[in-house]
DNA sequence: AATGAATGAGAGTTCATTCAT
DNA sequence: CATGAATGAACTCTCATTCAT
């Protein structure tokens, strides 16, 4: 059933049939309820395994010394080049956990929501090993950093590999690391940051 | 109609039955069909008439003269402040551009892009004054510095009004020009401004 | 939906489709989805429906005075000739009743289950009053008198109309005056009164 | 597939899926339609199987000699004890012939049909001895009057089994020999005897 | 003998849309 | 302008049966 992700990615949920998930995968329609009790419960299986994969990426990015601040954009371009490196290579994987996971049914809402909390864990833990180092100001209030944090790189993130038109075969003019570098240099330094 | 947006933004499209839509406005369905073509075209015309009241708010905060740094970031601040609390008084309309519109069929989508489309447009504006009036540095390319802007924005604006579970009813609790000035100090400085 | 009372009597109630019933009616099959929530509701509703006027007919046959053994025998023969014509007249809903509602869900087989559990205390009151009047001998177990008494009813009626083989267009040699006459005079006098 | 009377008693025919019927026998699907040609088959052949047991029942009461009219209310209460003792330890088949046989397809009914056609049967030799003893009074039709006594005896059986809800594991407050006595006492005396 | 994955016809139900009044 | 009954195509899901192994 691995085409049922691509089905989900570009037409939507609702609009992706049993008939043509079957279709993709060749077999009939009572086969496809041998495996999986429900529509419902095939997406949410295909996000989950998404959120391991996901998770594991930026739990790789976890950082271990201090260093310039130079160091860090590096450090963190190289931590967005491989998330964005993953989500080019799971660009239905992505588009149903930014955009078409949307307007669903609830519980496969809560799978994609229960994606970004995890994400964003992933990430705060990140931020606070940097505020432990020395390398980013300390906060009153860590959350709200990370929030910002998250929504920065979900958003650019959609932005690259979907475009303005959440067209899902969209290709960027930017490569990976380049939009890595910007991203972290904005993340850092703000609009004024050379 | 205006019962319709609510029930799109708690139900998602797909969701939002015309009968529940009819109920709501206390008329039968025949009626509806008479004012609409279809289902589709009310929830067109429920985007495109938020994009244009959207459109205006953005407009307002057009840069009219130079400043220090701190300047920048009031005059960001103000902005953001505005935009979220126009935000939160229509958080129904929020909630179908920022949420709900995505998982539907193509011609909603195309509506709710084109919002997006609109609303980086806006923001571009802005910039290219700034830039003009000396305040921000020149950039080899405009649209990427703009692209990550209205990433930020709008991520931080989606979490703010719905939290991490997209919930209509979320109550952040950060008011909005707190929100605004948090963004905003990220938005000229990054993570390293104090 | 009248035709439907025929085709759950005929096929049984599993065997009868959605699109056997709006065929009969002519009508289609989004029509019955308007008229009626379910198809379980449908026959919940005819098996009500029929509760009613099965009801109302034992209901006529309360015992105003005393009399002979001879009077007992006719009025209860006079008592059943109404019912077996009532379930002559009606056979559909009493093939439903008594037999097809069996092998259905349960909400159904309740309602069915409900209608003979009322036919019994209508049974009982007339029992109770035939007692009152010194007709017949008061019993230190009224219910399992009428259990019986039922039992025999439902069971005579079951044969008379529908045959050994339960066939809904079965017709017996008996009239319902001679059937009735022949149970009155068992419940009455038993094997041996002559 | 000792199971499955169980799984029809309790579920009915269609409810009982043969995925049902398999799981309770451990065996898998295949292997079933190994044994049994269809689910249809199994059905019939449980309650053929059933059907002989019944009979055996019911011939071992046929009637020797003469008596006083006690002498028969104890000798048709003796054959009743008997009858209702077999069918409290074959619950599940009586359920399957008594009720939920009915809302099945046509070759299962006809095999419940046959089943009761052979029940009565059993009890005319019954009767046509009785009478040819000089017990009973002769009758100018000794099939309305097995008819009536047969249908007394199955609704009293199937109430005193599963009582008014058809619940399978009902309870009767009465024993085995006190409903078989005062149905016996009605049989022969009806309402009037003491 | 036995398995269990695969099948496919068909079930009940939904719902945007239409239309006679 | 307004109604609400009527439509029918399409959907998800079920399950008795089959078949390669």
């Amino acid at each position: 059933m691995k085409g049922a992700l691509e089905l989900f990615a570009r037409k939507g949920y609702h609009s992706t049939k049993i008939s043509d998930v079957v279709k993709s995968a060749g077999v009939s329609q009572g086969t496809f309820y041998w495996y999986f009790p429900s529509k419902e419960k095939l997406a949410i299986d295909l996000i989950e395994e998404g959120r391991e994969k996901l998770r594991k990426v930026i739990e790789q990015g976890y950082r271990k010394h201090a260093g310039t601040v130079d160091d860090m954009i590096h450090s963190s371009a190289r931590l967005l080049t491989d998330l964005f490196e993953f989500a080019d290579e799971n660009r239905y994987l992505m588009a149903l956990l930014l955009i078409k996971g949307q307007g669903t049914d609830p519980p496969v809402q809560e799978a994609v929501s229960q994606t970004w909390i995890a994400f964003e864990e992933a990430f705060k833990g990140n931020v606070a090993r940097a505020i432990e180092l020395g390398m980013l100001p300390g906060s009153k209030d860590l959350n709200i950093r990370v929030n910002i944090l998250v929504a920065l790189f979900t958003g650019v993130l959609s932005k690259w590999l979907f475009g303005p038109m959440h067209d899902v075969d969209f290709q960027s003019p930017y490569t990976s690391s380049e939009m890595a570098e910007e991203t972290a240099r904005f993340e850092i330094r703000g609009l004024l940051g050379s």
